[in-house]
DNA sequence: GTACGTTTGCAACGTTGTTGCATTTGAAAT
DNA sequence: ATTTCAAATGCAACAACGTTGCAAACGTAC
């Protein structure tokens, strides 16, 4: 799939911010910050564009955004293909990546009497095997 | 237990302002946010002075942060009494308001191969039994 | 190519959080 | 009670993130 496709897709304009966006992300191994996205873009984008274009392609759900704590926010594609609807975000305190884990179901979780809700946000915070091998080599 | 007891079970300084944010959170049926608890406090003080209490109760494990998506901050007690070590938290996207799940216990998720973790946040986004209950009269 | 609505860039602004430094305060020793 | 000193506070300045209004530029359909 092509970031112009699911742009038609999706009904909205061809822009070169939103076509740059989509294909940095698309590629990405990790979920990406602003500034991670823009330096990998061609283009230099006006910060307003940029959240405008962040906004409208989380909107259509064709990216997501994973917060870390405060103040660390990244996006990743929101592929119901390759992602599952409801993930778990895996964080490395060491590199400070990002990663979808598709293959970790979500549990259900129990709620008290006459709650109901729509969406469970499981972050988990730890070391990546990249990190962990790297300490051997230390 | 009292918040003076609380300081000085941690062996920092007994300030007005730490003493006012413990008595605030351990009487508060949900999260509080900084301005929730200014409110809430007789007190006046910098934000510089607020932010800096919040940093030192926080590394005390007094209180906890919680926080959703960006920019709501919410601050509970962190009270291994009441609270269990790893609960989930519960967001009510119609009031606004975040409680502690202190009876619902967050599953272990199953990581890929050579990754490690130390913290499962958990965020469920719904609407609470106040909203649900409103809506019938509406 | 024209026309229209959408998107962009710019400027200004608001909020959140941090840092450095002088002053004040808490608590322990005298 | 007074002295003492590290710790906490208030203030000013700053940085990062994100938003809004508006005029100019752009994409798309005719």
């Amino acid at each position: 799939m092509k970031a112009v496709e699911i742009l038609n897709n999706h009904k909205i304009k061809r822009t070169s911010c939103r076509e740059g966006i989509i294909e940095v992300v698309m590629t990405a191994k990790h979920a990406l910050s602003e500034n991670e996205i823009r330096e990998r873009l061609s283009g230099n984008y006006d910060r307003t564009t940029f959240y405008r274009s962040f906004k409208t392609l989380e909107e259509c759900k064709i990216i997501h955004k994973i917060v870390i704590d405060n103040q660390l926010v990244k996006y990743a594609l929101d592929n119901t293909v390759t992602h599952k609807n409801e993930h778990a975000h895996f964080f490395c305190t060491k590199c400070n990546t990002v990663q979808c884990l598709d293959n970790v179901t979500v549990q259900k979780y129990k709620l008290p009497d006459g709650y109901s809700d729509f969406e469970t946000d499981v972050l988990i915070k730890g070391i990546c095997v990249n990190c962990k091998n790297q300490n051997k080599i230390d």
